[in-house]
DNA sequence: AAACATTTGTTGTAGCCTGCGACAAACCAG
DNA sequence: CTGGTTTGTCGCAGGCTACAACAAATGTTT
């Protein structure tokens, strides 16, 4: 018989939760003294002396003497993340590629982009590329250094279950499994997980961003294609295969242009950096360089620039409408490109809101810009990364130190 | 200091979760024998034993002599779910009342619905009318019958946090809190929960109709009105304040007409019951026998009507490409009203999926009419009023049988 | 400076829950 | 009736946390 998804629970079962509940409770809110912990998690002093004992003996953590705050008392130790501990994020877009490490707890030790021109790819060179960036960032960083795991994120439709790239129109790819060709191109042995910028996006959102501590975000990315990334109850949206989130489809209008996903009148026909640079009648394509050169415009007052992001932004308001009333989100977060447009089309945006949305859903969710700026989605996947060891901290087996990975090489 | 969510788990905790492991296995599964729960649930067989042997004290379960299957060994006796712990589900329809009183298992026991001509109307009446139908049904149950909860489904807005309805056009409500109303006029105190028929739906299809099992499905509601439930990553998707799903208020048309929500161009406007009269040609208004001789009509091959069906189809494929591309699932359930239309409509809403869905979502996404007819949302209310005693069998206080609320009712 | 109050870490015991192994019970086959 | 097989039951062991008592470290008061 087909073993119940919802099976038994035991007694290790409970030390793994616990575990499980100090260290992320440390991850998203840093240091903390035990007798914080205490008092967050509920559990018994006793408990928690265990419990950290444990995570400081894995060296997740470490405990040092509290600076006196002069209350009486016997001072707690204050626990903190080790920044030994790491997981690594990569990113693909269309135009840069990125890696981080990302310390327990959040702190980015260090932090590479390389611009590239925007063309098709052969997925080797970006594989091989991705890999040597990290090469060259471990390397520099102590030789201490546990990598735990490695995020990425791609400016694609990525099927989530089996970690491949379905779509990525602007670098040439389809089904790619960019995934598995990471992990055997990387020296150890490690997982890796994969999303699209809107998923890593809006998990950047909740944990480190304006969405903090929020159950139900939905998080916009728009660099060249459209998408979204969503926290429902506290939980990634994921969909049956991982497709999720590609609001850039939802259909808008129907006397609509023609959409390079093959349907027309899409929102992404109506939002996205084409039909921005459209209306300021550029020609599309020119990348980074021509967004900015329209948003100098914008803030030097140009009246035709100012009219077409009055009509981007109402477009922006009827799609963004629909996904309000279909989520009921805390807060939309605007990442990528509407980030940067948000000054100029908020106003247009607002009033299609406050026409097309439900009054008492309007009146308590937020539209805000991200402020995590175009590092977010990397950011999140290195979150996502972590969410592995953080659902059970004992379980996996410690990795090597990333000093030890010559030796490896070495003996295939 | 808050206490975190991610709290520290306890012995107990373990004893909670199998407990309503097993007991979930068996309304969900139906009966089984004691090592099928075993096998299902992980769980030594002395753990098992002593699981069943609390439920069986409980009341819940009663076991068995199985019947010989001549297989050798001595047989495992039958666990099964007793008929009487029941919950009672109550629908508020813009033309019918109903209630149901539904056992562990998810066998109805009683279902009584009246039919009301469409019109405004008091809330006091209908609270009244629904408790009256309430104690008749108990009445005519056994004496032993043990309630413990109650699930109201209802046409229109809903804010679940705190059970109101925000908006129900047709009735003529604005935020009526029918769940306190209804919990305040048992006869007994009962645990209460209220959504949208949407809601309710949809959690009827995924335990007892043709989404059974499955982890991601979108539930079309339509009557008068037009929304969705939505069940992701196996829990139902309820937003900041619980208003998810409102996907009739999505924004498909620019130069559409306008919403009675103050919008316009919804979905709702295109699909909604009152679209498809506007496209046959006939008043808006006339209820449920309208619409059934519009249905005689297509079903005799009026070549008008097919037209206006073809046309409807395409505004349903049109959004629910859309919601296909924004959720990913497994399967779109078309309850109410699509439903019925579902033989007329299905070619044109077809063409446009394949068309605005993406190629790899299309193809495994399925789309089909609900099987449950008009009593899927009523089902879905015992459903989710079922969880709360699922969650925690042991927790919740053993609710008085319905016989003693006589008692009480003097004591008042 | 010493005694007291307060807060917190530590240690040992008790209680809860499940796993495991041995045994008994109930069935089939011959 | 005997042997093989499957399954329920019982007692014991192991893992985990709660609780209570004690020890340690700090501030405050005398």
């Amino acid at each position: 018989m087909r073993r119940n998804e919802t099976a038994g629970s035991r007694s290790e079962s409970v030390r793994q939760a616990n575990l499980s509940a100090i260290l992320r409770s440390l991850h998203l809110g840093g240091a903390a003294t035990r007798s914080d912990l205490v008092a967050s998690s509920g559990l018994t002093r006793s408990a928690v002396g265990a419990l950290v004992g444990e995570l400081t003996e894995m060296g997740f953590v470490h405990e040092e003497r509290s600076a006196s705050d002069g209350s009486p008392g016997r001072p707690s130790p204050i626990v903190m993340p080790t920044s030994d501990h790491v997981t690594i994020a990569m990113e693909v877009l269309v135009d840069s590629l990125a890696v981080a490490a990302i310390s327990l707890g959040g702190h980015v030790l260090d932090h590479r982009r390389v611009d590239r021109t925007r063309q098709a790819r052969p997925v080797d060179d970006t594989v091989r590329n991705l890999v040597d960036l990290t090469s060259k960032m471990l390397d520099e960083l102590p030789t201490t250094v546990v990598v735990h795991g490695v995020g990425v994120a791609v400016a694609g439709v990525v099927r989530r279950s089996d970690k491949t790239v379905v779509v990525a129109p602007n670098i040439g790819w389809n089904d790619v499994p960019l995934g598995d060709l990471i992990r055997l191109a990387l020296p150890i042995d490690l997982p890796v997980v994969i999303a699209n910028d809107g998923d890593f996006g809006v998990l950047a959102e909740v944990r480190r961003g304006v969405a903090t501590g929020m159950h139900d975000v939905v998080y916009i990315s728009g660099e060249v294609g459209v998408g979204a990334g969503v926290i429902a109850d506290g939980r990634p949206l994921g969909g049956a295969a991982g497709f999720a989130g590609e609001v850039g489809h939802i259909p808008v209008n129907p006397g609509g242009l023609a959409c390079r996903c093959g349907s027309s009148g899409c929102w992404e026909t109506e939002v996205g950096e084409e039909a921005l640079l459209r209306r300021v009648g550029r020609a599309a394509g020119g990348g980074r360089a021509v967004v900015d050169d329209v948003l100098a415009s914008a803030a030097a007052g140009d009246a035709d620039v100012l009219a077409a992001m009055d009509a981007h932004g109402r477009w922006l308001g009827f799609g963004l409408a629909g996904i309000i009333n279909t989520f009921d989100p805390d807060v939309v977060v605007l990442g990528g490109l509407f980030a940067r447009l948000f000054p100029y089309v908020a106003a247009a945006m607002s009033s299609e809101l406050d026409r097309r949305v439900f009054d008492v859903v309007r009146q308590q969710v937020g539209v805000l810009p991200s402020g995590l700026g175009l590092d977010g989605p990397l950011l999140g996947a290195a979150e996502w990364a972590w969410e592995q060891v953080l659902a059970d901290p004992a379980g996996a087996e410690p990795p090597l130190p990333w000093c030890a990975r010559t030796l490896i090489v070495g003996e295939v």
